[in-house]
DNA sequence: GAATCTATTTGACATTTGTCACAAAGCAAT
DNA sequence: ATTGCTTTGTGACAAATGTCAAATAGATTC
């Protein structure tokens, strides 16, 4: 396992309090008023985790979403032992599969790429509080549209774009992907084999 | 323009008042009380339109979702001069584009494939309904996530599956697609060329 | 029915990409 | 430095698919 220096495994790291929490919060989700704030983050923990570990599994039922705080996440169908890469996340980002939203089992694995630090979020307790506060449901629903509007620019990039045109996307927009993620999970997401993304690369 | 045996062009066919239009509304968007219904109709309106009629043109603001009542649309996204196709639908489903929804100018066109029969509803006013009727955000917000949950589908089968299994899921999932869309679209939307989509069938 | 248009199919060929095998490079541990 | 492990790159070949051109089928109009 590497470490990385900034989060040293021997340290042992600060937890945060519910105060510390809110503060974070206030800032990522500045639509919710405060008292709307103070139930949410009854349902937020913070949590740090080492690279590798699995969220979400595909095939299994989860009842967190996670907000990452540092750190990063790809996330992936397997099938036949193949993965594909559907997206990463970095620091800042809100994430989750929607199956797992919908209580369903989650057709997609969601995985560290590195040590990382996240607050989670129970889903049940959440979607309670937007069956009465109007600004959580909101919040969510700008969430999921927000995730939508990403799933559809990856559709259209898949059927108009080519693989070389892809990649070179990724290097303008977010290069910190390239820092971050093997070529095998990168090709993937391209919807490329290994080799076809390296002969790309080699021009 | 070819003409359909159950809606002849001649007839003046019917329109709708209020009350009809809250019967169809109330079986529809069966979460939604009385008074909330009630909201919702005041922005709904009948509407009958020819084949080939564009509700939503890529690249302009639109200002409405559809209700398919009978009849059919395609979505599909341009690029020089090609088409893809993203989504069918039909009778009994809700419709729209993502970034219609959000003020946004459209990606897609959305397209009648026959003489259809729908209900419009107003973007805008709806989602003033959402801002303090909770059952009018949560009936939007479901209608976006089953929305994503259909493209997220859709991406998986572009990446998991050949060409051919994508057709044969076609067939046994929505044979209606078969009669009503063209092979060209069809294609386009599976993602392979009208001339491999012709060979896949002559198998 | 003949003429016209469009949609679909078919053939020949070129191009792209995947697959397999292996080489090279990078990284970690001893 | 040496070893072992994982990731990335390269070459040769096969398979799948796109492209172009032409033929056929189906539908519409006169």
């Amino acid at each position: 396992m590497r470490r990385y220096a900034y989060w040293p495994a021997e340290a042992n790291y600060k937890t945060m309090d519910k105060l510390e929490l809110k503060g974070i919060l206030k800032s990522h989700f500045s639509s919710l008023e405060n008292e709307s704030l103070n139930a949410f983050v009854k349902h937020s923990s913070y949590l740090k985790s080492t690279k590798g570990t699995k969220l979400i599994s595909e095939g299994r039922r989860h009842h967190y979403f996670y907000l990452i705080i540092e750190g990063g996440v790809k996330s992936y169908y397997s099938r036949d032992s193949r993965d594909v890469c559907m997206w990463f996340a970095f620091e800042n980002e809100a994430i989750g599969t929607m199956t797992t939203y919908e209580g369903l089992p989650s057709k997609e694995t969601v995985e560290l790429l590195e040590d990382s630090e996240l607050i989670k979020f129970n889903i049940e307790k959440i979607k309670e509080l937007t069956r009465t506060d109007l600004s959580i449901s909101h919040l969510i629903n700008d969430l999921i549209i927000e995730h939508t509007l990403c799933i559809e620019e990856r559709l259209y990039q898949l059927q108009f774009t080519t693989s070389e045109e892809r990649y070179k996307s990724i290097i303008q927009t977010t290069p910190e992907i390239l820092q971050k993620v093997s070529l095998t999970d990168i090709a993937s997401y391209l919807g490329v084999s290994r080799e076809t993304l390296s002969r790309i690369r080699s021009k």
